[in-house]
RNA sequence: GGCCCCAUAGUCUAGCGGUUAGGACAGCGCCCUCUCACGGCGUAGACCCGGGUUCAAAUCCCGGUGGGGUCACCA
């Protein structure tokens, strides 16, 4: 496996701007860096919203914001561009309606025109007869001709790769060698959505051969879909990159990283006040290592020594608690002034003081009280447990304070918009969706996302402290909720 | 469920045919010490199971089990 690299190395990272910038992004994105840097070459960031419902530019933004904090810094990207732009693919979606039209005039890819409902219907048909999953390949018999004048009629269409029927495909993973599948079994997967916007898969291959990418480095989620990819390079007439799938960061029960069962937000990472820089250091541990007894290395080391022989193949587990140490290390090597301008540019800063000043200048006798009555500003977790006697309202159920809490803790992941107004009123939305007083949702969001029954004012308290750590914060206290008594029930007897 | 990937302590990992199976976090104990923390020392804790191959398997092969991923007009 000790290949030579050629100097021309070329990787990227692609992420989808369609939520927050995700620690698996950050994750992903080392090892792509650290590669690059290693060969000589160049490390692009692209942006792969191509979901038209799905992607919001703030999301990009953050994105971008999150990997330079991490440290992460791209040779071509949609902010700083490069030779091979636009890097971003709604921008492109002209060559991607043109590459798909290619391969349906070779006869490589067929225009389908099944709807929705057909499709729906062939899935149950398929799920009771037990048989082989996935799209009958109903309109891979129609003649060019025949699509292309339905087309012109204005039907709609979708673009579906032509995959091999029989044999098998063998992709060549650098990590794992050999993987072999059953074309049988694969999908004719679509290419070019009913909207005239391509589906990862064509953007992706495209992009990747645009942009002269040479190895494709990404998660392991994506091995099975090789295939599929490797055939569209074929179909195209391309060359195939070299793939490499590492590992999925996992939950501590295993599963796939997820914001359910963990902090996955590099924002989060931010505020709570972990150090970028020993982030990416715990990361650079997970499924990879320096050595055998060392494990504290920066960036500079890393891109030094870097192989991909030295990665593991086991799912790593994300564990906070380790992270906290390795963060700890970090933070102990400080000196005493690096620590203060550390601390300025977290939340000491005179922009965050000062958002927290009206918040609390009436609430102040002495400059003195300005600590007590914010230290929930400066904390990352908090704690809930104290707060165990004021968790579940009176006159509620503990399942029902339960289920609010989720059905809150899924509107504020969708809620984008943290600005006070916006969010009191969004507030009083939800409160009315879900049936319950509003003085009782906003008692459980405040206590939920700051452990205090008494703050500043909600609505301002939660925007300042931003989305990240108040969903975190929430996630936490229904941890706590799930885990608490039943009250007993409202009129009960107090015990002499 | 089909297909694919993976498998060393609770967790991250070293190991790549012959090791007293090494390191780190977490745990426990002791030392340092006005407390806590840091630091130091120590301690407990692992090769998923079963077959092969071999003089010799944590390491190679096969099977099982377990975990994970994936089966969208999401990426």
């Amino acid at each position: 496996m000790t290949t030579a690299f050629p100097s021309a190395v070329r990787v990227r990272i692609a992420p989808s701007p369609t939520g927050d910038p995700h620690v698996g992004t950050a994750y992903i994105a080392l090892f792509n860096y650290v590669f690059a840097k290693k060969h000589g070459g160049q490390f692009i960031l692209r942006i792969e919203d191509t979901d038209q419902t799905r992607s919001h530019p703030e999301s990009e933004k953050a994105i971008l914001r999150a990997l330079r904090w991490v440290g992460l810094a791209w040779d071509e990207g949609p902010d700083i561009g490069g030779p091979y732009g636009p890097y971003r693919q709604s921008e492109r979606a002209a060559l991607y309606r043109q590459a798909a039209d290619s391969l349906v005039q070779k006869g490589t890819a067929y225009r389908c025109f099944c709807t929705e409902a057909r499709l729906d219907e062939l899935r149950k048909q398929q799920k009771v007869d037990g048989g082989r999953q996935g799209y009958d390949r109903h309109c891979r018999s129609l003649t060019l001709q025949e699509a292309t004048t339905r087309a012109q009629a204005g039907e709609t269409f979708v673009v579906r790769l032509k995959m091999p029927i029989d044999g098998e495909s063998v992709v060549n993973d650098y990590l794992r060698g050999e993987v072999r599948f059953e074309n049988s079994l694969i999908d004719d997967q679509v290419l070019l959505k009913s909207d005239g916007f391509p589906t990862y898969h064509l953007a992706n291959v495209v992009d990747d051969h645009e942009m002269k990418i040479t190895h494709v480095i990404r998660a392991e989620e994506w091995l099975v879909s090789t295939p599929k990819h490797e055939a569209l390079y074929r179909a195209f007439g391309w060359d195939i990159p070299t793939w490499v799938h590492l590992p999925l960061l996992r939950n501590p029960d295993k599963s796939k990283i997820s914001k359910r069962k963990n902090p996955v937000s590099l924002d989060y990472y931010r505020d709570a006040g972990y150090l970028p820089e020993a982030l990416l250091n715990y990361l650079g541990t997970m499924g990879w290592s320096i050595s055998g007894d060392r494990e504290k290395f920066d960036l500079a080391e890393m891109i030094s020594v870097f192989t991909f022989d030295r990665v593991s193949l086991g799912g790593p587990v994300f564990d906070l608690v380790k992270l906290r140490a390795m963060n700890a290390l970090y933070l102990r090597e400080l000196d005493d002034q690096r620590i203060v301008e550390r601390l300025r540019s977290w939340r000491f800063s005179d922009e965050y003081l000062q958002s927290l000043v009206p918040l609390v200048r009436e609430r102040i006798e002495l400059l003195s009280d300005f600590v007590g009555k914010t230290d929930f500003f400066f904390q990352g977790d908090v704690d809930h447990m104290a707060m165990a006697a004021d968790l579940i309202p009176k006159k509620r159920t503990r399942a029902e304070t339960v289920e609010l809490m989720k059905a809150m803790i899924e509107w504020l992941d969708v809620q984008r918009d943290f600005a006070a107004p916006v969010l009191e009123a969004d507030a009083k939305a939800f409160a009315a969706k879900v049936g319950w007083a509003p003085k009782e949702v906003f008692m459980l969001l405040r206590v939920g996302a700051t452990a205090r029954k008494a703050t500043p004012p909600l609505f301002e308290t939660l925007s300042v402290l931003g989305r990240d750590l108040v969903r975190r914060r929430l996630r936490e206290c229904l941890e706590v909720i799930k885990r608490l008594p039943e009250p007993a029930a409202a009129p009960a007897a107090k015990q002499p």
